[in-house]
DNA sequence: GTACTTGCAAACAGTTTGCATAGGC
DNA sequence: GCCTATGCAAACTGTTTGCAAGTAC
């Protein structure tokens, strides 16, 4: 679990300043599971919230991954999906219902170093069918 | 290695017309190593055939992606990759040159399910400094 | 008070679409 | 000759940018 006032305290130290726009945007997503895309918050908050902007969404998104309380996952190529949870795991991408979830069962990968590249970070994506969707459609050929 | 031929001759067995761009399109691809992105597919094959539009482009590599002869990679947010290597291996992305190079040492990664979802496939994609790069910051320093 | 931040709208990049015309088989 | 494929331009989607006005500190 991430407090979401360590990141808030965390940006004021870097030099950001605490707008309500970019506390609603921190609160929102701290310890959501949803890996919600730019779009998605952005209408989330509106409703609670009408004084947000798009591209006050995309600014604080673009802050929240320099200071590394954020990831980027490329896991479609239509849209970013931004994932507050920053220790390693995986993601699955659901092909009928759309959703992004995580996988924490262990993947073993080389940490410093592959192929003489020097590593930064990396992804893993898995696609396929997610159990919801599984439990669905068993219901629906029992019928 | 991926013979153009075969892929044509997969072509015209489902149905699907071999035309002049096309052609070009998949003798452009099939072993090429860059994992180019629709645009460069689009600006290379100008310059030797001035008669391919963007639209061809897309609609060909939707139709070899339909045909399993392609993978979209998703390492980028901004912009598609296509890869004609269909075989399973991995993909690093140089955050310095913007290349994007195949990893073919092996990973172990479960097959067919993973924590209760049906996989259907997976990627994993590395960033960081590629070796090429690291060499030229090794003789920049020495300079 | 001052510099940073916001909201807006316009710009932009990658991709998709509709449709009249061209051309593979 | 039929039916699919093409090229073009326009539409669309997600993201970025420029700038005047607002606000955290």
């Amino acid at each position: 679990m991430k407090n979401p006032d360590s990141v808030l305290a965390k940006l004021r130290t870097k030099g950001y300043k605490l707008t309500p726009q970019r506390v609603a945007v921190v609160k929102y997503l701290m310890n959501n599971k949803e890996h919600p895309t730019a779009d998605l918050i952005y209408r989330k908050l509106r409703k609670k919230y009408p004084m947000v902007s798009f591209s006050t969404v995309y600014n604080t998104l673009e802050i929240l991954q320099e200071i590394d309380e954020i990831k980027e996952l490329t896991i479609s190529q239509k849209s970013a999906h931004f994932d507050p949870k920053t220790e390693p795991h995986h993601h699955f991408f659901c092909e009928t219902c759309g959703k992004v979830r995580d996988v924490l069962q262990n993947v073993d990968i080389p940490s410093q170093w592959i192929e003489n590249h020097r590593l930064s970070s990396y992804q893993i994506y898995f696609y396929g069918i997610c159990s919801e969707c599984l439990k669905m459609k068993k219901k629906e050929v029992l019928k």
